[in-house]
Order: structure tokens, then C-alpha cells, then sequence
DNA sequence: AGGCTAGTGACAGCCACTGACAATTGACAA
DNA sequence: TTGTCAATTGTCAGTGGCTGTCACTAGCCT
């Protein structure tokens, strides 16, 4: 690797940290892009040739996760049930995720961060984008498992709405509450999931949710 | 109604509607809101005094259906189960639509604004935001119909998150299609929710999607 | 060593949006 | 009717995200 290249790579990195650290700190909307570069003492124009947009930087973990789902999924047995496929591939993901960021961004700054996305109304919109574009890829490569075309039979997107709903779901208690850690959002996910059935079935009256 | 009145009436409409024929002619982000604010003559700062940002105009029908599908859902008998409630809850609300929008909009120019908010990633992002929160707002009901606390119980928000799943699925793909008229999302929603059953039950490779 | 080029900074400009202030216009009472 | 008050509007200036352009500098390569 050039040194030109090494230089390069330590602006971005330095960039991006300045960035997360000072959405974690002070709030995306409060956060000018003026700040970031001022940070990491470049010019405006440098941060723009870096990033898209101010957007990009606060995405960054959540762009290494969705290809983490992506690459899960896709080795998953075909014999497994559409719903248990998906669910393994994203807890499994999980376990993967912070190994492949930490070098980067410190998880820990990241749940932070994850928490002004969750908060900030252009963040969490910006997010549910996202999250669309994820849930058609995933429907495709469901769709490809059970040999099925996408666009002729509704039921691998209706099964990956359903999945996405829950997550989101989970995404948004989770980062509500306090327990921000990895484990906290796992356990919460897999009890969530596990709610899947009963939401849809029986009577709720009767039946006592754990 | 004041001569005043009228006035802010008649200026906030023909902003309203000059906005949404250059969205649907010209594409949103190919309109800046200097053309709208030149179309009605009146000043930029007017503009921003009608409305709180070059968004809200385009969000102006769907604001109104989101309150259709929450009344029709409050008023709803409480023995329904919550996926039939919110089935017909949205059916009836789009009988509505057309006599409580016309007047101001015709239905026909929001539908082709539709396809402008589909294709549009800040606009198809706000509308994803909307809908979160409107899914909010239903589960809510749909907690209090069953008695349910919905911090405590997830059930009511997986429901509503799966049928609000469903709903984007078919969104998505009528606007993507030439069939557009209400009546054409009517056919396409009903289908698509009938297939929430088998997409969750059995083996998909053993049965056909109709 | 010297030419080449990628990376950068400085500057100008567009667009969405906001605050402040002055001018205008309708409302309402004397 | 007229004068006063309050609501509406236009103008101007400024902020922040983002882009194009151009000259300059620092690393690369022969």
C-alpha cells in the first residue's frame, strides 16, 4: 500500500470517527459538516470527496451489517423454513459484525450512534430506506431458495415484510431502553421472533404473552 | 369565512396544487420551490409561511388518508380479529379518499404524484417515516381493542407491522405497474393479503400461489 | 531530477430554509 | 367613512448541505 494510499485511508478513517463521535456527542442536526472537517482539520470540499453526503457517515456500520444479513443468508441450508432461515442469518451476523468494524469504529461508539439514527427524524427515515432496499435483496435470495419467482408469487416478500417488521420493531425498544449492548438486542430479538406465532394465531384474549 | 380567510384559502390551495402538477410533470427534485412560489406569484417566504418545507406539499393526500384509516379503524367492531379490523379498516378509507380530497386535489393528479414519491429516494424515505408512525398510532388501537398493554405485550405492533408490510409490498408494485386507479390497488391489496395465510403456513413448494 | 497526476484548498454558486423588519392589506370600532 | 390595530406579505440577509472549477502541492514513476 502507496503512502499516498495509507494517507488517504487514515483521512477517511479520521473523518468518519469524527463524525460518529460528534453525532454521539453533541446530535446529527447540531453536527455541521464544517465541524467534521474543521476536526479533522481539512477543508469542506475534502469531507464531500470522501462522503456522499453527511447521511453516508452515520451508515457506515449499518452498511457493513446489511451486507454481513446478506452474505448469511445466502449460505444458509435450503431446507430451512424461510422465517428460521432469516432469523439465523441476522443473529449470526451479529456475531460477525463486531470483528469486521472494530479496527474502524469502536462498536461501542456505534451503539451510540445507532441511537441519534433511531432519534433524529431525517436519520430514521434515511434508515427505513435502507432497510427497504435490504428487505427486497433478501426477498430475492428467498425467493431463489424455494425456487420461485419474485415478482409472480407475493409470499417471499410478505414473509420478509413480516421479518423486517419485527426487527424493526426490536431496533426501536431496543434502542429506547437502556441495555445498549449486542446481547441485549439479541435477546430481544429472538423473544420477539418467538412472538411471531401467537400474534398471528389464536385468540389474544386467552392466551397470556411471556 | 373572512375575505382574509378565503384569501390564505385560495393561495395555500393553487401552492398546494402548483406544487404537485410540476412534482408530477417536472419530478420532484427538478422543482425548486422558487418555481412554486413563481407559479402563484407570491414570494418564496410565503411559501414557507403555507407550508413547513418543499416536502409537506407532497405528503398533503396521504396526511389525510392516514386519518381516514384511523378513524375507520377506531370505529371498527371490537370482535374483529386485528388483521380483518385493518383489512377493512384501509378498504373503507379508500372509499373516502376520493369525495375528501377532490375539491382540492384531483385524486387522479395524487396518483401520479404517487409514482413521483415512489421513485423518489428523500421522498420514498419520508414516506417510509410516515408510515412507521401511522403503524404506531394503529397498534395502539388495535392494543386498546383487546385490552393490551403495547409496552408490554409485542403482539398488537408485530401485527401491524406485518400488515404494514404487506400494504408497502403492494404500494410498491402498483405504482411500478400501469394500472393506476384506485380501484386497481383495491384488487392488488385484497389478493396480497389473502396470501398472508399460506406465506406463513406450510410448505410453500407443495402449494401454487394463485 | 523532473515530469505526471492524484489529492487538496480556495472560491463561487445553487437550493432549502429561517429570522428580522418594513410595507401592505383586511378587520373592526368610533 | 376613517383611523387604528393586527394579520399577511415581501425583501434582505444569513446558515447549512452540496457541487463545479481551477490552481497548487505532494507523492509517484522513469
Amino acid at each position: 500500500m502507496n503512502l499516498r494510499e495509507r494517507k488517504k485511508q487514515r483521512t477517511r478513517d479520521a473523518l468518519l470517527r469524527a463524525a460518529l463521535e460528534l453525532f454521539a456527542t453533541r446530535g446529527y442536526d447540531e453536527t455541521t459538516v464544517d465541524d467534521i472537517a474543521a476536526a479533522v482539520d481539512v477543508s469542506q470540499r475534502t469531507f464531500f470527496r470522501y462522503f456522499a453526503g453527511k447521511e453516508e457517515t452515520a451508515f457506515f456500520v449499518p452498511r457493513l451489517a446489511e451486507g454481513l444479513v446478506v452474505q448469511a443468508l445466502q449460505v444458509r441450508p435450503p431446507d430451512e423454513a424461510p422465517l428460521e432461515a432469516l432469523r439465523r442469518a441476522v443473529l449470526e451476523s451479529w456475531d460477525t459484525i463486531s470483528e469486521a468494524v472494530e479496527e474502524i469504529v469502536p462498536i461501542d461508539l456505534h451503539l451510540r450512534v445507532y441511537r441519534v439514527i433511531e432519534s433524529t427524524p431525517a436519520l430514521f427515515a434515511a434508515h427505513l430506506r435502507r432497510s427497504a432496499e435490504l428487505e427486497e435483496q433478501l426477498a430475492r435470495i428467498i425467493a431463489e431458495r424455494e425456487g420461485l419467482d419474485v415478482d409472480a408469487d407475493p409470499r417471499p416478500r410478505i414473509v420478509v415484510a413480516l421479518f423486517g417488521g419485527v426487527i424493526r420493531v426490536t431496533e426501536r425498544l431496543w434502542s429506547a431502553g437502556d441495555e445498549l449492548s449486542l446481547a441485549g438486542m439479541r435477546q430481544l430479538t429472538t423473544t420477539y421472533l418467538d412472538q411471531v406465532g401467537p400474534a398471528l394465531a389464536g385468540n389474544w384474549r386467552t392466551e397470556q404473552s411471556p
